[in-house]
DNA sequence: TTAGGGTTAG
């Protein structure tokens, strides 16, 4: 039988004169071996070539016998790189096929038989067939992954392998080493991506799906579906999943990749090829959440190289992953130790800020510097102990801001540890921007937002449920509309704080009523003694000569918040209430008629509730999380937001 | 033999 154009080896015999002898190369066993290039393939051949991956389709199982794997093969001597050779290859085993990890890798066939498939040529496994791939990135190691524990390798073939990954580093469509990988946080409605993350938890929901529970350091913008676990039986690394709790999201596996989906075990590393953020439709029966979410899929079929690939844990192009949820596990750590020793203080002499401290002022350090947020440094800034008292001392039930025991905290930011591509970094607003990505939800709020961030742009949106579920303290940026607050009196908003003692008292009767007062003068509703100072002065003695302290009006409110994944109820109070309301001043709306009047509609405007033809505008804003003890619930406190409306 | 890149529709 004779071969045309045939440059395959092992040969010692000199080439045909019908063409050009190709290149050379010896091996350590001796063999000489001629590579052909690919622009030179021709049907009915079997060729030796080296040549980068432009495409492959990860090993699958066929019905037949094997798996398969798809592959397109580049090199530098195609005008086009949408040509190039399309590969087949079979193997009873995945690991006796080629290893290929990536797009831009390195790879020499020997015996490569190049057949006829719709009249394009197509690369199959030939007699003797073999195969070395290498990793294409510069500086890597040049130890080849073979599928054959037999193979020649030399100096000339390094070579080759070297002057191959630069051709690849100098070409885009390749070079894939410098690409960053797309994220949870960067994952849109509709896109189709590969997730770099590693499985938590997982579940076999039934024969057509299996539930994965993974991370990525991360946290979704898009709300998205969570599993119902009800009747799960869920396989998980507890210690990882209280850790990073927030941070999960729920990946449905469907179809013929629930069997190497079962291969998996939590804790692995995963790199889910063609992840579909699928806008997700509830069935009809289904208690329907107020907003739209996307659901994570792994769709039936290998369309697009779609599959689940293992991998290492060092892999190179996961260090930012790993850093991000070094940092996530970190905090989370850090958190549970604060609240800790936080307990141990509260055992012995309470720490106090100086008189008229107050939380604002230690929100305002603790705002500063964002930018060292965003690279994942941590600050600390300490807690405000008046916070700490107001829920022993404040008279008014359950309406009221409690105690925060925050010390030390960690922004949202660290989840962007490595979520920022660089084809977004030009989309991050600037200050006063209100556009911080190009995805629907935020074009929505462009036009409708009732309220804006005074900072902080840049940090992404987290959804309720995680901010639900995170280790406290932390901060976020929200996404949400207001759909309750209380008190629901406007002429409540304001109340009456004493800065020295931190006592909170509602406006008392006297005060309520309508003062008559000179004409040209002020009314005297701003000058109210602090009844519990004045009883500590009598009890100690020096009630003559103290002067009693004044109190001052304050804001508080609480909102309840919703963004289609969950109820959050805020409180807002003080400082950051003020500056929600547009520096309006507080005080005495029992006799500030035009106050209440424009704070009525702004609440109108914010919460028009349910018989009003209007919708509620979403709402931009930042909360932090506390918590008053070590078990005690988180709570929710807004800052640095402030209305983006008008009065009518 | 199988699959033969070029999205499910949960």
């Amino acid at each position: 039988m004779s071969r045309i154009n045939d440059g395959a080896g092992p040969s010692t015999r000199r080439h045909g004169n019908n063409r050009p002898p190709p290149k050379t190369r010896t091996g350590v066993t001796g063999r000489t071996y001629g590579y052909t290039k690919l622009c030179d393939v021709k049907v009915r051949t079997t060729v030796n070539v080296y040549a980068a991956v432009k495409f492959f389709k990860p090993p699958f199982r066929s019905r037949g016998t094997d798996y398969c794997m798809v592959v397109r093969l580049v090199d530098p001597s195609l005008d086009n790189l949408d040509d190039g050779l399309k590969c087949l290859f079979f193997a009873k085993e995945q690991s006796i096929l080629p290893q290929i990890h990536s797009v831009g890798d390195i790879i020499r066939i020997h015996r490569l038989k190049v057949d006829n498939f719709r009249d394009e040529p197509q690369g199959n496994k030939g007699p003797g067939f073999s195969c070395l791939v290498f990793d294409g990135r510069p500086g890597a190691t040049v130890d080849p992954r073979s599928d054959s524990q037999n193979f020649t390798f030399g100096p000339e073939d390094e070579e080759k392998v070297l002057e191959l990954r630069d051709w690849v580093a100098l070409t885009p469509e390749l070079n894939v080493s410098n690409c960053e990988l797309t994220t949870l946080a960067d994952a849109e409605e509709g896109q189709y991506f590969d997730l770099f993350c590693q499985i938590v938890s997982m579940a076999k929901v039934d024969a057509t799906c299996v539930l994965f529970q993974v991370w990525d350091g991360t946290i979704p913008t898009e709300p998205f579906r969570k599993a119902d676990l009800e009747g799960l039986t869920l396989d998980r690394k507890a210690d990882l999943a209280q850790k990073v709790k927030g941070h999960l999201v729920d990946v449905f596996i469907f179809d013929d990749h629930v069997p190497t989906a079962l291969r998996f075990k939590p804790g692995d590393f995963v790199r889910i090829c063609n992840l579909h953020v699928a806008k997700y439709k509830p069935p009809d029966d289904a208690v329907r959440p107020s907003g739209q979410l996307v659901e994570f899929v792994v769709h039936k079929g290998t369309s697009f190289g779609r599959g689940l690939t293992p991998l290492s844990s060092d892999h190179p192009n996961l260090m930012d992953m790993k850093n991000a949820m070094k940092q996530v596990i970190e905090s989370s750590t850090t958190a549970e130790e604060a609240t800790s020793e936080q307990d141990d203080d509260a055992c012995g002499p309470v720490k106090r800020k100086k008189t008229g401290e107050s939380s604002a002022e230690s929100v305002g350090s603790l705002v500063e510097g964002d930018s060292n947020v965003q690279q994942g440094t941590s600050m600390v800034f300490v807690g405000d102990s008046n916070m700490e008292e107001i829920d022993k001392i404040v008279q008014q039930g359950d309406s009221i801001v409690q105690g925060n025991n925050v010390s030390k905290e960690r922004d949202s930011n660290l989840q962007k540890g490595n979520s920022k591509k660089k084809g977004k970094s030009s989309t991050v607003p600037e200050e006063g921007s209100f556009a911080s990505s190009s995805n629907s939800t935020n074009r929505r709020c462009l036009l409708e937002t009732g309220t804006v961030l005074t900072g902080h742009h840049h940090i992404k949106v987290t959804p309720i449920h995680a901010v639900l579920t995170h280790s406290t303290p932390f901060k976020f940026r929200l996404k949400a509309q207001l759909v309750d607050y209380s008190p629901r009196d406007i002429t409540e908003f304001c109340n009456l704080f004493c800065y020295t003692c931190n006592y909170c008292i509602k406006i008392p009767p006297s005060l309520k009523q309508k003062v008559c007062h000179k004409e040209g003068s002020e009314p005297s509703d701003s000058s109210f003694p602090c009844l519990q100072c004045k009883r500590r002065q009598s009890s100690d003695g020096n009630a003559e000569s103290a002067v009693v302290p004044n109190m001052k009006y304050i804001y508080i409110v609480k909102l309840t918040l919703d963004d289609g994944t969950g109820l959050l109820e805020v409180h807002m109070w003080k400082e950051h209430a003020e500056v929600f309301f547009k520096d309006l001043p507080p005080c005495n709306l029992y006799q500030h008629q035009e106050d209440r009047q424009v704070l009525s509609d702004y609440m109108q405007q914010l919460c028009p509730g349910a018989g009003s033809q209007t919708a509620a505008p979403w709402l931009e804003c930042c909360i932090m999380s506390y918590t008053v003890k070590d078990s005690g619930p988180a709570l929710y406190q807004i800052f640095d937001t402030t209305l983006a409306l008008e009065a009518a």
